[in-house]
DNA sequence: ACAAATATTTAGATTAGTCTAAATATTTAG
DNA sequence: CTAAATATTTAGACTAATCTAAATATTTGT
């Protein structure tokens, strides 16, 4: 088994190499688990040694397949955790990271598809962030704010940042729900109010303060 | 904050204390915690420099206030995680306690509270167990065996002695839980078997060794 | 009561994860 | 292209939690 700390290596690998370098250098290491260079180079001889990252020194690192599978896990087990304090617990999204940061490390894969199902198998957690399924699959593309997307873009709606029963019925009588396919028709300049089409049918008019609450995949 | 395997000695500490004895010793520490003595002697100088336990050489140790507070906050988060386990997630009784030793560790006071009221302030866990409250008061309606109770008494099931997962499972078959009305229909001399009534319905019988093992509110 | 049995503590070692300081390798700018 | 700047690794040390073996204290049985 696989302590903690080892997991966190793991998983800040995973998110550095996902931002598009091809390995990952001690020093963006170091800064993203807020250690000293030193202690990265010790535990990364440690995770190589286990066969979860390649390591040829002063190259930096990549994950194994396995490791990226224990990366992956990781993030799953902290997205699902942190949909199920927002929607179950009601906290609110910028509440849940610290909670989640603890609740990942639980070693249990049956509890982790539990939760899952008791969610109904969200596919985004309260940041936007696409949850990878059971397999370690995931739609790898971050949701965004319908109020930061482009006009002419279409998009499926992912989630919302405000969960206020008030919202929710509101979306609910304009037709909008997870899923829906939304396409940006046009912004109006003055108070920023957007039109978009629904399913390539009905066009709404949407405020700005209902955009910036909606969370949208771009397609 | 307090480390994991500190919390864990408290804990342990706390329920041999329960068991009658005014100190618990190393011997019984270290079979609990199954460690060597001479691991729970260092463990137990640095709770005592904590100001965790009373400690003097060779005369074993009790819990300060400070100490009692932390080990109780402990089996608090540990019985409520179970009663999420089986209620929400419903996994068997028998299932839940290695995943609860690890969620039990989770430091958020919000977190643990905000499951009390989604469980909706459960008494008891799934192990009849009863669930101390926020400020760290258990609800001490003790409830008795059920091989100490008289012919013609009315009970509600409300937790085992033995925790054995063979225990649990046969209990399982012959159809008693949690929350089950027994009335205790006659006691066979021979042996002290009894035979109970369920729910108003189907009588079984169970043998003296079971009834031991078994917890019960009269009503 | 006192020797044998048992319990407890001490001493010294190990591993994971961290640090600082020094050594070495790589990258970059003139 | 080479010197300076930057990045990385090595060496040596520390703490928490554990161990074994040895020393010491307490308890028990005749």
């Amino acid at each position: 088994m696989n302590s903690f700390t080892e997991e966190n290596y793991l998983k800040a690998i995973f998110k550095l190499l996902e931002k598009g370098e091809k390995a990952v250098s001690t020093t963006a290491l170091s800064a993203r688990m807020t250690t000293k260079a030193a202690t990265v180079t010790d535990m990364i001889k440690r995770l190589a040694e286990k066969k979860l990252i390649n390591y040829e020194k002063y190259q930096g690192v990549t994950l194994t397949e396995k490791g990226k599978a224990i990366a992956i896990s990781i993030i799953r087990k902290h997205r699902l955790w942190e949909v199920f304090l927002v929607e179950k617990l009601h906290f609110k999204w910028d509440e849940v990271h610290e909670m989640a940061e603890q609740l990942e490390h639980v070693k249990s894969e049956e509890l982790v598809n539990r939760i899952d199902a008791f969610l109904n198998f969200p596919k985004f957690d309260p940041h936007g962030d696409p949850i990878p399924d059971a397999k370690g699959v995931f739609n790898r593309k971050k949701s965004v704010l319908l109020a930061e997307i482009n006009t002419g873009q279409n998009c499926i709606m992912t989630g919302v940042v405000d969960h206020s029963v008030n919202f929710l019925q509101y979306l609910d009588k304009v037709g909008l729900s997870i899923g829906k396919e939304i396409k940006l028709i046009e912004v109006v300049g003055f108070d920023k109010s957007i039109q978009v089409q629904l399913n390539g049918k009905e066009k709404v008019f949407l405020s700005h303060e209902v955009a910036k609450n909606l969370l949208v995949n771009k397609q």
